[in-house]
DNA sequence: GATGAATGAGGATTCATTCAT
DNA sequence: GATGAATGAATCCTCATTCAT
């Protein structure tokens, strides 16, 4: 049945994305994947090549996942100001997910595994994609008035976001206002617009501190 | 002898980071440092409580000297701009330095050793520290007129420095001219300043794009 | 249906024999077999008590169907030394055929299974019949006058043969015109005839060498 | 200890080969080899590369020794065909030995591997030679007086002793003496020689049957 | 009849750690 | 101090067999 070896292979790639979440890239192992989705060891291999492949898919369905989610947030917006302060605070989140927990763990954990770099370029090119997109619609609609490149700008977004998210990492020293802080600043001066309702003008700079 | 004891400690450790940095976390083991120490087995775990504190001490003082490095560079230099600009060229380097490797090889590789998550937090510490005095010392010579807050300015400039960093990780796909004009963009509308002969002016900002 | 039961236990051990021929023994598994007849992996043990039964049924379809083929290679000639000629050079044989590439996969390797032995210990004595009968007749024809005892002649015969057959499993290294001229040669003397046309006459023997 | 280390391995091999020649190659196990050392299995591969470089050496060492042996068995012996007759009684062995089981166990079952192969025709090759020697030294001495060429002969005898042996992996039906008359005659209508008191001589050969 | 998912034991190999020397 | 042999658990993977569908 390809229904029923379908839904097995989504209960796999659900059950190593949450070991991978829990115990690192490292922690992950047939075993610990097996025992989660409460299987044998044989059956964890029955449906994939190999258990690299079986990690592999895992990242790569987190990561359309994570995108996804974020694509969706923004999908019923329209005002642009709006759209990118809901960008950044999704960017920054109060608690690490296990999506954003799995990217991060393969992260840089696994530099000789080809398939694991290309995956984390390309989740940080669709967040970049994702940015260009709000800024330019932004700028098209005088919502927005660039003091550097657009696509800097995203990119340094998307630097910004990926950066304090690994200092999640350590949860413990991870102090979400003061970076939500930095990202709101530093998008208020680079597309000369008001983010946060307190904030100076960036239109009006003023000396700081 | 404690004397040589030591000298044969600070030598495993040099094996450990090199090993480290070659062929990755995954590729430490107590027979590779071993070989690379030219000694045996027995005597790497000799001299550590075990391999893996072995390890978290090849990377402390692989961080120590990675910073003690990023210090010196801007030892001489009296120029608060040049100053930042040289902090920036070398947090985007050329080529991904055996250093850099390490640093991020452990960090989210072992994630559930918090030892090595302090050591991540220190090194992002420092750097901040660093950048924070580059900047309050050119405000305080009127080389600088920070568009926002100070700290925010060296914390991402730091996140910016980690993120294109973290990419290295994927060598084929680094493009350090744009990362670096990115930050050097940043920097300049950031501080008010220009670091980059050919570009606008931030005192006079023009519209982008 | 036992029609379409049987017809399916042909193509299993058709498939089974192709199996053994190119990847030999140790590359004959439940599930290549399966690939190889287009069947899934139940199928084939559905058929058979075990895999192991499955190949050794394959293994004697072989062994008969080689054992036929030698037979009826000589059954149209007349001329006993014809017949001879014909029975060392088929056994002697360019190329290693799937046939006998099988019959010598198995002959040593699953030595624990009595039925295997049987089978090989089967195909020696039908070889050996057959080139006794041979004989027996070119005797009675007078054209050949043994020296030496003639079922002696025949298991000689078909010893040389296997061997030389078995070096062939290191196909780089087999000679074939040099094993054919040492039987031939052995032949002649053995049974005082001509089988080469060069070749000195057995019956005014000279000295070799 | 370089002592200690290869007074281990030599256990190991003799381990290995006493397995193989006990359940085959197929039951030739890093565990079972373990287990008949009495060992654990971690140390079967402390010692070797891997298992395959393991069993080629066992396999290796068996055939020096198995050559080693017949070599010596004429070492003392003038006679030429005295030395024929013990060479060939000795080819034709009372029991299977465990030398020449694993010889066999090794034939045929590992086609695919390239280290084998070569084995086995060391092994053959080794023998030619050493029937050659003799041969050549009694047609020197005018104890034999060939009816084919030498090599053929040579050849021929180690073909004969080669599949006799093969047979003996079905003990049940192994006819030691009939083997060894089938070969005993062939050398003397072969060589023109005596070599079984009662047997006709080569020389004035009478129709036999 | 036929399927193919699931099993669990067994395959070789790697590894940090221990310990007698 | 230093060695390296030995360990045994852990790694991924293969496989014949079973069984619900």
């Amino acid at each position: 049945m390809t229904r029923k070896s379908q839904l097995r292979k989504q209960e796999l790639l659900a059950a190593a994305s949450a070991v991978i979440a829990e115990h690192g890239i490292a922690g992950a192992s047939v075993r610990a994947v097996a025992e989660r989705a409460e299987v044998s060891t044989g059956s964890v291999l029955y449906h994939f090549e190999s258990f690299d492949q079986l990690v592999t898919e895992a990242v790569k369905s987190v990561i359309d996942e994570f995108n996804g989610h974020r694509r969706r947030l923004i999908d019923g917006v329209a005002d642009p100001v709006e759209r990118l302060r809901i960008m950044i605070e999704a960017g920054i989140p109060e608690r690490i997910s296990n999506e954003l927990r799995v990217v991060y763990e393969v992260a840089a954990a696994l530099r000789d595994q080809p398939q694991y770099r290309r995956n984390q370029t390309l989740v940080t090119e669709r967040q970049v994609a994702l940015y260009s997109i709000v800024i330019e619609v932004g700028v098209a609609l005088g919502a927005f008035t660039p003091r550097m490149d657009v696509d800097a700008i995203a990119a340094n977004l998307v630097a910004l976001e990926d950066a304090y998210d690994l200092y999640l990492l350590d949860p413990d020293n991870w102090q979400r206002d003061i970076y939500l802080r930095n990202m709101m600043q530093y998008a208020e001066i680079a597309l000369g617009c008001v983010l946060v309702a307190d904030a100076s003008n960036a239109d009006e700079p003023e000396e700081h501190q």
